[in-house]
RNA sequence: GCGACUGUGGUGAAGUGGUUAACACAGCGGAUUGUGGUUCCGCCACGCGUGGGUUCGAUUCCCAUCAGUCGCCCCA
């Protein structure tokens, strides 16, 4: 048996590809606007970075890390997601210095992976874009990201997302809502579910989180969040809403959601899809929120942070079903059509002449006939083709089609390599206009 | 990690415990000796995910394994 790709894995193949580099070109600039400016990171890191930034508990170190032991028996993880390993970057490379503005604002793209079975949207090895602001407490830092993203999105042609905002307030209101929370589930522990008595321990906001139904109808009745937000937290939360409606950006609020990784605090959000193609569910394609306190635990200076991540596997998919169009640039401008083995280096010459001409073109090289040859031209879907047959070869001339008009011209060789690029303009700049208006027939 | 289903040529997809594994599309060659996308003809799986087992004989039955899809969990 052959080798295969390892499993949860993808081969992106350039009808792929090219709808990625489109994402990824809108999105640099758009993170240009915003002056972020691109970091690049390990694809591995001590597995204790997530352990310590993400959570112990939560799901993705307890049971989606791609971890292992390398041959110097260190304890390495495959990234699971974006953010601690550029607080990490941030604080060991001191970015935090007074030589460096603030905030300090990056964005990443690239690979993530968790070990979990691959299903339709989730890959073992996924893809994420993300931004991260150091450095202001500010809410217009988190309103302005959380624009950032709609703005990507409108970019890129998406309707019909929705925003959900939350907050968790600071670690006091957090306290207090703990508290309240397992005095209200204490007696309804018996009924929970498995997963959430778990939780109860460890983690107990994440009940809130449940899907299942026992546990939701539980916690439909339990305290909410935003009652035991702190002053200063709950303007925080205030002056958010305030800015989200001062850019008129539509959202809702959603005091049961509550984020994977524990590093978060006052505001979260996600921004979801209802797309056909997640099979009626709305799916989250990127979320994000405030992590004051992750850059000091990672050991740097008490620094403010906030940012997001976007799954890129999950933003194509929206794009497929929204029939978002991705533009071609990879159009062939002129095919050579060489007839005859004799024709080679002619073919060769004028292949080179036309891209060194800065035109994108093609040839044959497998010695087809003419009939052969226009159905590659079809299925390139050449604009115009430059014929030279053993005839035209001998006679010093080339025949020039082009493909749209079905005009064809007969043109001395030394035309083409004095000026290509004036020649192609030429013969295909677009007359009709110009002849009707003088009202002159071809 | 648990449960279910699936796995036949480049693609889509029939099929049977036993001679040459349908068909369609794509591809290649030709009919039409220099102008395409039409039509016609021909060619194209010593092989039915991989490894074992049952059997006189397996692509077809059984087991394992790998991969994919779906549900649970969780998430990008």
């Amino acid at each position: 048996m052959a080798i295969q790709k390892p499993r949860g894995t993808a081969d992106l193949l350039p009808n792929q590809t090219k709808k990625w580099q489109y994402v990824e070109e809108i999105a640099r600039m758009t993170f240009a606007d915003y002056q972020f400016q691109e970091v690049r990171t390990p694809i591995f890191e001590s597995y204790d970075l997530f352990s310590r930034s993400v959570g112990e508990t939560s799901d993705i170190v307890s049971k989606e890390m791609y971890d292992f032991y390398d041959k110097g028996d260190r304890h390495v993880a495959l990234r699971p997601e974006g953010t601690a390993p550029v607080v990490r970057a941030y604080v060991e490379n001191k970015l935090f210095g007074p030589e460096h503005t603030k905030p300090y604002k990056v964005y990443y793209m690239g690979p993530m992976f968790r070990y979990e079975r691959p299903k339709n949207g989730r890959m073992r090895q996924f893809h994420q874009l993300g931004v991260e602001a150091f450095g202001s407490d500010n809410p217009a830092t988190d309103v302005e990201v959380i624009a950032l993203a709609m703005s990507l999105f409108d970019q890129l042609g998406l309707k019909h997302l929705k925003l959900i905002i939350n907050s968790l307030g600071d670690i006091e209101s957090r306290i207090a809502h703990k508290e309240a929370l397992l005095a209200y589930l204490t007696p309804h522990f018996e009924v929970l579910s498995e997963d959430s008595k778990r939780r109860f321990e460890k983690n107990p906001l994440r009940i809130l989180d449940s899907k299942d139904p026992k546990d939701i109808e539980i916690v439909a009745q339990a305290p909410s969040i935003l009652d035991y937000l702190n002053e200063p937290s709950k303007t925080y939360f205030e002056t958010i809403k305030t800015m989200l409606e001062a850019l008129e950006i539509p959202y809702e609020v959603d005091a049961t959601m509550v984020r994977g990784l524990d590093y978060y605090n006052h505001t979260i959000f996600e921004i979801m899809s209802d797309a056909p193609a997640f099979g009626g569910t709305a799916t989250t394609i990127c979320a994000g929120g405030r992590y004051n306190g992750l850059v000091e635990e990672i050991g740097g200076p008490a620094t403010p942070g906030f940012g997001f991540g976007l799954g890129v596997e999950r933003l194509l998919m929206v794009l497929d079903t929204e029939n978002v169009k991705i533009p071609d640039l990879h159009e062939v401008e002129v095919y050579i059509m060489g007839l005859g083995e004799a024709t080679n280096i002619e073919s060769l010459k004028l292949v080179q002449a036309a891209r060194d001409a800065g035109l994108s073109a093609e040839r044959d090289y497998l010695n087809r006939k003419m009939k052969g040859q226009f159905k590659v031209v079809d299925k390139l879907a050449a604009k115009t083709v430059l014929i030279i047959g053993e005839d035209e070869l001998e006679k010093g001339v080339a025949r020039f089609k082009v493909l749209a008009s079905g005009k064809e011209v007969e043109v001395p060789l030394a035309e083409i390599y004095q000026d290509f690029r004036k020649f192609y303009n030429i013969q295909t700049t677009d007359m009709t206009a110009f002849n009707e208006f003088f009202n002159k027939e071809d």
